[in-house]
DNA sequence: CTGAAAGCGCTTACAG
DNA sequence: CTGAAAGCGCTTACAG
């Protein structure tokens, strides 16, 4: 490490008017270069941005706010940072209000303490707050009527069906009707569970879509279908699911495909399988959800359902943007994503 | 879905002025109760909590600070979004950072962007900025320089060595040196670098400990490592360590341990492995970099070097509050963290 | 282009 | 507990 540099000793410059001193200008003057205002000679404008750059500095974005000006900023509330799928979705729309000139505040809402950060996001006057992931639904609607109430727009990204909400969703249901066909096309009639059964509200609009498949093709969900969810505790994913192949592969009579909730279970039902000694896809086929990247790392790889983020974040900007221009609605803004199946290895035609 | 809840039409309150009104006390009574001050009624604070609950007021945060008090806001400049590592300091430093009742601005940092977007937290005022990742050295150095100019505090997460910047960063080198060590334990005396050859620093820094474990244990550097990396293009990691495996097995002396500059490199060199038909670790030992989620997904489990993410998040939170209480300081504060070998089944006994 | 003034929503002495 | 007042750093007419 070399040494730090002596920094240059600049003149204190806290506010307009300092900074009005220092370049020897009026304060009105120097604010109408800040605000690109008409009717100011080239030389002036040159010289106040030159003094910007030689002392560094920044109107105090407290007192500008004050004035009235939009804060162009949206505040995020997150279920977390460490889901993949989520974390991409905030990249891809951080992003795009980037380009639209708006800063985000991002915070993580742990249960029980939505009202404090969107209380937050209040205080700092902010024009939207978006909640991406899933969350306590009375909590979020409870928030979102509160939002609703203050005239602040809001959106929610992925949680559907909370009242009142606008919402961008990706179609679970529709995803597992492709996953289901897939499989249906590739010969296989019985069906393993991973995970599907867990009464969050993701899984449950994954099963609308396995039921509605198997109905529509004639198969009878009942007979077809098994789970054994309840024999295991799921801690980690990726060794619930290897728990869960385990169990399975421990049976005479097994399914011939496996439907897993996510990606993590289902590599993990892979390496499950694989274990005993069961070949993927050639004795088992295993699906996931997400397609992320441990899709292509899993051997064989993967057969997962994409939850196409740039769409779902472009949704997002659009319906953010459409309440910017029109606060008041009479009904939520609903839009819904289409998933797509992204085929590989880990599943084939079904064993005879 | 079903329908909005008629939000409730609250009145209009948008100052303490309004809100002092509302339930009919002083302005300052209220702005007193609002912070905390003694000397007042136990009825009247229960008034105004329980007008505040009722009417979801919330002061206006650009008024407050205007009055200078703290900001206890954080400006966070990401290298993006979508590295797994980063995101997890950047997870495990906002939750310090919000027990601590500091919200924080977070934004990516495009090359070449940096100015604009710790203006823009300049202009919030906040209490301090952070780096995470690796950036243009240059370009950071010279927003230090200005922050440091400005009396703001600032701290460099995972980019080690730029000039007087407040630095928290991983010993990369001593990772390797445990991974050299571990294999040379193994019996290895071969090895097959991947990726490592990169201009980037922190691969840089990973080959200073390769070459120092080496000479420690009498090898000589040049005659017993090898490359490939000009041979392919880095697009994807993944694929990049498949294709570098692939060249390597497609030859017959080939070294019999690799490292991998990642994980990722490290799992598709282990897929490229296997496809050419070599058995891990029985033919070929293969190490990683991260400890990302993939390192038990992989089959075999991947050997890697752990970041040690709380070691991390808790000495950043360290140095920040250390400058909040001494802002001005003559030498960078520096922090280390040991990063820490996590052994896994692609590394074996080296293949007589 | 300048300068004096009002106002944004808050806090903080200060006198009652 | 109340009320009038000053001030934080900005913008925005307004008269010169």
């Amino acid at each position: 490490m070399s040494k730090a540099p002596s920094p240059k000793p600049l003149p204190q410059i806290r506010s307009t008017a300092d900074f009005a001193r220092h370049v020897g200008l009026a304060r009105t003057t120097v604010s109408r270069v800040l605000n690109g205002q008409p009717g100011l000679k080239p030389k002036t404008i040159e010289r106040v941005q030159a003094a910007m750059e030689a002392t560094g500095f920044t109107p105090n974005a407290y007192a500008l706010h004050l004035k009235g000006k939009r804060t162009a900023t949206v505040g995020i509330c997150m279920e977390d940072l460490l889901t993949p799928p989520a974390v991409r979705k905030l990249a891809a729309l951080q992003r795009l209000l980037r380009e639209r000139n708006f800063a985000s505040l991002i915070e993580v809402l742990d249960p029980g303490h939505s009202r404090r950060v969107v209380r937050h996001f209040l205080s700092m006057r902010v024009d939207a707050v978006v909640f991406i992931g899933h969350f306590i639904e009375e909590e979020i609607a409870q928030r979102i009527a509160e939002l609703s109430a203050h005239g602040t727009p809001h959106l929610v990204i992925d949680h559907a069906g909370i009242t009142g909400a606008n919402t961008v969703s990706l179609d679970r249901a529709r995803g597992m009707v492709a996953v289901v066909e897939h499989l249906l096309a590739l010969g296989h009639s019985t069906f393993g569970l991973l995970a599907l059964t867990s009464l969050a509200r993701t899984a449950q609009e994954r099963m609308v879509g396995v039921r509605a498949a198997l109905s529509a093709h004639g198969v009878d969900f009942e007979a077809c279908t098994q789970t054994r969810d309840h024999l295991h505790v799921r801690s980690g994913d990726f060794d619930y699911g290897r728990a869960l192949a385990a169990t399975f592969a421990a049976e005479k009579k097994r399914p011939t495909a496996f439907l897993a909730l996510n990606d993590e279970i289902a590599v993990g039902a892979i390496h499950g399988f694989q274990a005993a000694g069961l070949r993927v896809p050639q004795d088992v086929s295993v699906t996931g959800f997400n397609n992320q990247d441990i899709c292509a790392m899993a051997t064989p790889g993967l057969t997962s359902v994409d939850q196409q983020i740039s769409p779902t974040a472009a949704a997002a900007a659009e319906l953010l943007l459409a309440q910017f221009n029109q606060p008041v609605r009479r009904k939520p803004l609903l839009r819904t994503i289409s998933p797509q199946l992204i085929v590989r290895g880990s599943t084939g035609p079904a064993r005879r």
